[in-house]
DNA sequence: TCCGCATGTGCAAGCGCTTACGACAATTCC
DNA sequence: GGAATTGTCGTAAGCGCTTGCACATGCGGA
C-alpha cells in the first residue's frame, strides 16, 4: 500500500493525499472525505521512514538508560514518554547494560534514526562520545555523566549531599559501624558515590568503622552484596545502598538472617522509586525527583531546540532525604 | 552527512560505500579501508530511515503492552529484547495504559514503522484490530488476546487453572472467607481471571464466602483495593491478587493495619515477578514463565516468518503455583 | 469584458540509501 | 595472442513520501 496506490483509487494526485493526511495545506471537503475513505478501504498505513525521509524532521526522541530493570530509569523514561506523548512525539527507548560499547552503539542508532533530540541517562561512558554527540547538532541531555557543550544540556544530582546528609543522619543516630552496598564501582559516577560514602565516613575517623561490598544492579545483586558483608564477620548496625533496587535485596538478605529493621540494621537506599514505599519496614532513601527530570529533559529537548542550540549549561538537583521506617538508633551494644 | 560526502571523500561511488558499510559484494581492502576512514572523519552516521526506504527490509520488531511499569510486562520485554539482540534485531516498544484507543494508534504506529514483526501483550482489544493486522501480512504474536489467523500466533495462559489451583489451595488450609483483588475488570482477559475466581468459589457455595474489589495496576492500586476490602466490613482470611503488582501495595496495606502474613491473612499473587520474592514475607504467586514467552514470540516473529506465515496456530501455557511465606493455615476463630 | 485574487490540485524534484546491471581492468587459459 | 574469466567499481533506477511551484478554476469589482 502506497501514498500512489491511494490517490489512484481516491482519483486525485499523492500530493493531494500527503495534504489531507496532515492536514496541511487546503482541500476541498469532498475530496478530503474520499481520500479519507480510500486510506480505509486499502488499509493504507503511512510509511514512517519514507515520511521522515522525505520529511527531514522527526517527531521521536531518543533515550538511553543503563538498566531499564531498574525502576529509577524506567521511572524517567515513562515521564519523559509521557509529556512527549502529550505533545504529539514518541520516544524510543534503548539499554546498555552499564557497558561503554553498547552506549555507543545505542548513540549511533539513535543518530542514524535521526531522533529529534537524545536523553543519556546512564552510568558508563565513552569519552569520544562528547564530541561526538557534541558535532551532531541535535540537543542532547546528559544526565550524571557527560559535561555541557554547545548542544548539551547536563543534568547532575548531587550525589554527595545526599550521601553525606544519609551519613550524618544516621551517625547521629548512634551508628559507628556503616557499610555501604554500591555496583559497577568502576564507573564514574557510582564511583563518586562511593567515594562520598567514603569521605564523609572519612571525617568521622577512627570513630566510625566502615566497609563496602560490590553487586549488581539488582535486588538479587543487593542480596548477594549483604550477603558477603555480613560473612566477612563485619556487623554493621546500618547499611546504606547506592539505590533502593538493591536495597530490596538487602533488605530480604538481613530478614533471612533474622536480623531486624532497623531494631539490630538499619537500611537506606537512593532514589526514593515507587516500591520503596511498599517494602517492609517502608525504605528511608533519598529522593530524586525522576517525574521533573523527565519533564526537564523535554523542555531542553524540545523547546530548548527553538532557542538557538544555546542550551549548553548544568542543572544541579539537591536531593532530599525521606525518612521512613527502614533506619532507627542503633543498637546499644 | 551523507552517503554521497562520504563517497566524494573517499574518491569513490555511493555504491561502493554503500557496499562496505553492509558488507556485501566485494571490496578492495585498500578502497575499504578509504571508505572506513573517510566515514570516521565525516562523523558519518547512516540515515536508518533511508536505509530501510530503499531495502525495504526491516530489522526491528515491535511490541505492544499495556503497563511497562508493570514488571510482570518489563520482563517479557527484556526477554524479547536480548534474543532480538542476539540476533542483531531491535525492539521497539509502546505502552498503551489498558486504553483500546491507544492500542490502536500503537498498532499503526507499528504498522508505519513496517516492524518485521509485532507481540502484542495487551489486554485490551479492539475488534478490527484482528483483522488489520491479519490483513498486514507481518508475523504477530498476541498475548492473552485476539485469536489465531493466517499470520497471528496466539500465546495463552490458562489462567483459570493457575487461579483454580490457588483457591483450592488455600481452601485446603483452612480459608473459607476469600477476596479477590483486580483492576480493569471490564477488559476481556482481566474479566476472565475474576470468573475463575468466581467459578471456583462458586463450588464451594455456601460453605465460603468472598468478595472482590478493583483498582488500578500498580501497588498503589493494590493498597487501594486493600482498603476497601477492609473497610467494608468483610474480614477476609485471603485475598488472592489478579497480580504481585498489585499485591505489593496490598501486603502493604495490611501490615499497616497490623495484620499479620500470612497469621491474619494469607496474600497471594500472580505473576511471580522478581520482586515478589524480595517482598516480605515473601510472595506466594502463580508463575508465568515470561522469559521463554519472551523467547517464544522472537522464534515465531523471525523464524516463523520463513515457515511461509503458516503460523496460525495458538500455544497453551499452564501455570504454576509457587508457595512462598505470604500463605498459611486460615486463622483459628 | 477583463484583470486580480483566492482557493484547490497536479507536477516533479528531491530526501539518502540499496542494488541490479554493465563497464572496465587484470588475469587466466587454450 | 585473443577470448573467457574474475575482481572491482560506477551508473542509475527506484523505495514512498513531502513540498515548492505552476496551473486551473470561480468569483467580484473596475
Amino acid at each position: 500500500m502506497t501514498l500512489e496506490e491511494v490517490a489512484r483509487r481516491a482519483g486525485v494526485s499523492t500530493a493531494t493525499v500527503s495534504r489531507v493526511l496532515n492536514n496541511a495545506g487546503v482541500v476541498k471537503e469532498s475530496t478530503r472525505r474520499k481520500v479519507l475513505e480510500a486510506c480505509r478501504e486499502l488499509r493504507y498505513h503511512p510509511n514512517l521512514h519514507a515520511r521522515s525521509l522525505a520529511g527531514g524532521k522527526s517527531r521521536t526522541l531518543g533515550m538511553i538508560v543503563s538498566n531499564i530493570q531498574n525502576p529509577f530509569f524506567l521511572d524517567i523514561f515513562c515521564s519523559l514518554e509521557s509529556v512527549a506523548f502529550q505533545h504529539n512525539y514518541e520516544v524510543v527507548v534503548e539499554h546498555t547494560d552499564y557497558r561503554p560499547t553498547r552506549l555507543v552503539a545505542a548513540v549511533r542508532s539513535m543518530l542514524g534514526r535521526r531522533v529529534a533530540g537524545l536523553a543519556v541517562i546512564v552510568s558508563e561512558m565513552e569519552p569520544s562520545l562528547i564530541e561526538e554527540l557534541s558535532a551532531s547538532n541535535i540537543p542532547v541531555v546528559f544526565y550524571d555523566v557527560g559535561h555541557p557543550a554547545r548542544n548539551i544540556t547536563n543534568i547532575k544530582v548531587r550525589y554527595e549531599k545526599g550521601m553525606q546528609r544519609t551519613v550524618e543522619y544516621l551517625y547521629s543516630l548512634g551508628h559507628r559501624r556503616m557499610a555501604f552496598v554500591g555496583h559497577h564501582a568502576g564507573l564514574d559516577p557510582l564511583h563518586e558515590r562511593l567515594r562520598a560514602f567514603l569521605d564523609t565516613m572519612g571525617r568521622y575517623c577512627g570513630e566510625v568503622r566502615y566497609t563496602t561490598a560490590v553487586s549488581t544492579d539488582s535486588p538479587g545483586g543487593g542480596r548477594q552484596a549483604a550477603h558477603q558483608l555480613l560473612a566477612s564477620g563485619f556487623e554493621p548496625t546500618a547499611i546504606l545502598c547506592v539505590n533502593d533496587f538493591m536495597a530490596l535485596g538487602v533488605i530480604r538478605e538481613l530478614r533471612e538472617r533474622g536480623l531486624s529493621i532497623p531494631g539490630d540494621v538499619s537500611v537506606t537506599g537512593f532514589d526514593n522509586i515507587g516500591i520503596s514505599e511498599f517494602t517492609c519496614p517502608a525504605l528511608t532513601t533519598v529522593n530524586i525527583p525522576r517525574r521533573r527530570i523527565g519533564e526537564m529533559a523535554f523542555e531542553i529537548l524540545v523547546q530548548g531546540q527553538s532557542s538557538a542550540m544555546n542550551s549548553e549549561r548544568e542543572i544541579l538537583i539537591d536531593p532530599e532525604l525521606v525518612v521512613r521506617e527502614s533506619t532507627g538508633p542503633a543498637p546499644e551494644n
